[in-house]
DNA sequence: ATTAAACTTGAACAATCATTCAAGAATAAT
DNA sequence: ATTATTCTTGAATGATTGTTCAAGTTTAAT
């Protein structure tokens, strides 16, 4: 016995997310937000707290979405190390395409907002966490299944894979952005100087 | 006969560039450049323009202490692959240590404001290409000095060192920022990989 | 001392910011 | 129809923003 919402959260939350990831949470104001979502402040506001809770479930929604994408990707074949490199391939594709042009929400917000905001800071250490969890898992996994050799440190590599990422995302938001093609062979070719003797 | 400048222009220029570093250029208003700098609104726009002015000037100045310092230790040892090296560890150092904790001035805006300022894009872009430029150059060094083989492509080598250091200077923003030196281990690894077979 | 020139000061300005809330609109049950 | 409940609207609020400029200060030459 109530009036019925009239938008979806999950596309409030998609159209916050693009803004948020083109112009920085800073940049962003509740005007800006308002044509982008089609939502009046007070509905906003009744929805998610303030701005900055509308901006942490959009961190929320985003890295959802990434994680599922990169467990996609993880497990397209049979070979640990050949998804990796898929994924990585994959990664590169997308910090390199329009859409990339505007970098990781992730990254973004945290470069950002981590020395100015705890909660936001503590999110993002969360969510970060969760891929670095799921690269480590991975080359632990390639080391198992016999393609990275005994002696090499799964979790160094994860990071290093990890630390490539980070610079793609960069990379992917300059100019002349198809340098990301050969950074990732390169980082490939890494991965495979670590595959065991034959 | 006139009165003269109380303040030194490369002491606020320094000045200005620590708090647009740690807290980036929105974040940053007139009264926070006030307080850091000892100058009064009126002096700044005097000298500068205005508030994006201040902010160029801070990264030119910045990029060039920056270049100093890359030079130094890209010309510290005869061998061109050593003093990479060095400087890799170098700014693993530097990357993790407190300082290094508000990431880098031009990784920083580049971030934040090249979407939303063509001045400020055009800016950073010029002061990337010459950090690219001189690991470049290094890396043709060393290809030229036989320490890297001949069939490796020396540009490509140096787009993925610059792209790890993107990476390194997010790894030192972290809580954990020790990872720096796991990574610098691997992409020296990597490097060492591409020496001749003897 | 007086003058002219350059520098400093900080209050004032219009614009914009995030946020609030009273009023209106839409629904489902009575 | 009426009522109770929830949602939507958007003008209003007080704080803060970047920027300006007239007034005051300090110097060097006259």
């Amino acid at each position: 016995m109530a009036r019925p919402q009239e938008y979806n959260r999950e596309d409030v939350l998609k159209s916050a997310m693009e803004v948020f990831r083109r112009q920085g949470y800073g940049a962003t104001s509740i005007p800006n937000l308002v044509d982008a979502t089609g939502l009046q402040p007070g509905s906003l506001y009744a929805a998610f707290g303030n701005k900055k809770g509308l901006l942490m479930e959009a961190l929320e929604s985003y890295s959802q979405q990434n994680l599922a994408d990169m467990d996609a990707s993880l497990t397209a074949h049979d070979s640990a190390l050949e998804s990796l490199f898929g994924f990585l391939q994959q990664t590169s594709k997308t910090c390199s395409s329009e859409s990339g042009e505007h970098g990781c929400l992730i990254m973004n917000t945290f470069l950002e907002m981590s020395s100015q905001d705890e909660d936001v800071c503590a999110l993002l250490q969360k969510l970060i966490s969760n891929i670095e969890l799921r690269l480590t898992a991975q080359t632990k996994l390639a080391v198992e299944q016999g393609e990275i050799s005994n002696d090499q440190d799964p979790e160094a590599l994860a990071k290093f894979v990890l630390n490539s990422i980070w610079g793609l995302r960069i990379m992917g938001m300059r100019q002349k952005n198809t340098d990301t093609k050969v950074v990732v062979k390169q980082l490939i070719a890494h991965l495979k100087s670590c595959q065991p003797m034959l």
